[in-house]
DNA sequence: GTCTATAATGGGATAGAC
DNA sequence: GTCTATCCCATTATAGAC
């Protein structure tokens, strides 16, 4: 009882330094963050990321990883609850497309300022992964990918599979782009467009998205 | 006559550390390269890059700048043969999309591979511009994008700007995405799709695109 | 599990001879 | 304009006391 706050609890210290690595490390990225500025930032020391996670890469992933399962796990129940909703007639366009835009955006406005981080440092990688060796371990979402366009498929039964993954791969630039919040948009629009306001952002993919699919089922027999 | 090569030619020394820069940083981005090994793969001296060009920063924006006219002029170039193209009358959707996308996505498999670095730096740049500081003063596209918008009203004259200015950033996003030939889409499409084939991912950007612009005129009046 | 101290390396940047 | 040498500081990472 001689100290009023005991500090030495590990799973907080793990977590407060993930916490601070998600926030840095989506802000500046990898290269651009020292895990010095990341423990600073989370009142721990230097040597204690060293002690719970092993290098800095390895807090990287474990940044990574914290979020993943619960992540794809959105995706995944918005897509049923999406079929749900049709009772077993097919989907329409747009509200497939709303299941796959939704969960990620909505990270960006929804409460824990750490999901909005986490989705950000996502999309960064992915345009990343390009290049990166560390950035390439993160990518688990073909099979959910691959969920979509069968579903696509089943409303677009005369569409071109290769054509739907076109299209679904323009979707997921747009969308991914639109989630870095770059303010590209709203400065070549004179702020006629808003990209801060994630209910336009939606409705602006969907109804362009849905247009642009829609018409693949129309020339091609 | 001592030596068979003089070295001593600035004109060529900084020619070849931007070449060397141009690679690595498209490579590896800012903070993921040093003077170093700039210099070293230019063959020069670390204290050069300072001599010619002042900082590392410095180097960043030299390697930019030396193409950047280039570049603005072949979009401007392109946008002026489209309407010659149509003698007076206005352009077809797709006609304006192709003048768009392709100067950029050409340069992957035209000739110098310098070119081909520098539109992939510009595109990292473009989603960096987000977050980091030495990204932003990168952009000068604004009145290109503008004079692409004006040229959509008078084909579509029945659409929203609003619409336009968000249709037109999708395209943009998705073709910035292209440039990165991250690779995704072929994987996702086990194959496929071929993204290494700039006349496919053109002729697919033109026919996705044209609908989703094409049906901002319909249903809107 | 947490701290201090320090190793080992590499980074941007500069001085000064040639 | 180019070279060598070096400054100075930040970085990742580890050792060892508590």
């Amino acid at each position: 009882m001689s100290k009023i706050i005991d500090k030495r609890r590990s799973p907080e210290t793990k977590e407060r330094i993930l916490d601070a690595a998600e926030q840095l490390l989506s802000e500046r990225g990898y290269h651009g963050t020292t895990l010095r500025e990341i423990t600073k930032l989370s009142g721990m020391q230097v040597s204690l990321s060293y002690y719970h996670f092993g290098s800095k890469e390895d807090v990287l992933l474990a940044v990574v990883e914290r979020r993943a399962g619960e992540h794809v796990a959105h995706f995944r129940r918005s897509l049923e609850k999406a079929r749900e909703s049709s009772q077993g007639k097919p989907l329409t366009v747009e509200a497939l497309i709303d299941a796959f835009v939704r969960p990620a955006l909505e990270r960006l406005v929804q409460g824990d300022p750490g999901w909005k981080s986490y989705v950000q440092l996502l999309a960064h990688l992915a345009f990343e992964s390009a290049r990166s060796d560390y950035a390439k371990p993160f990518f688990r979402f073909d099979d959910l990918v691959a969920e979509f366009i069968e579903e696509l498929k089943r409303i677009l039964p005369d569409a071109d599979y290769k054509d739907l993954h076109w299209a679904f791969y323009f979707l997921q630039s747009s969308t991914t782009n639109a989630l870095l919040q770059t303010g590209m948009i709203d400065r070549q629009s004179k702020n006629l467009c808003d990209s801060s306001n994630i209910e336009e952002t939606i409705q602006e993919i969907k109804s362009f998205f849905s247009a642009g699919l829609l018409a693949l089922r129309r020339f091609k027999p």
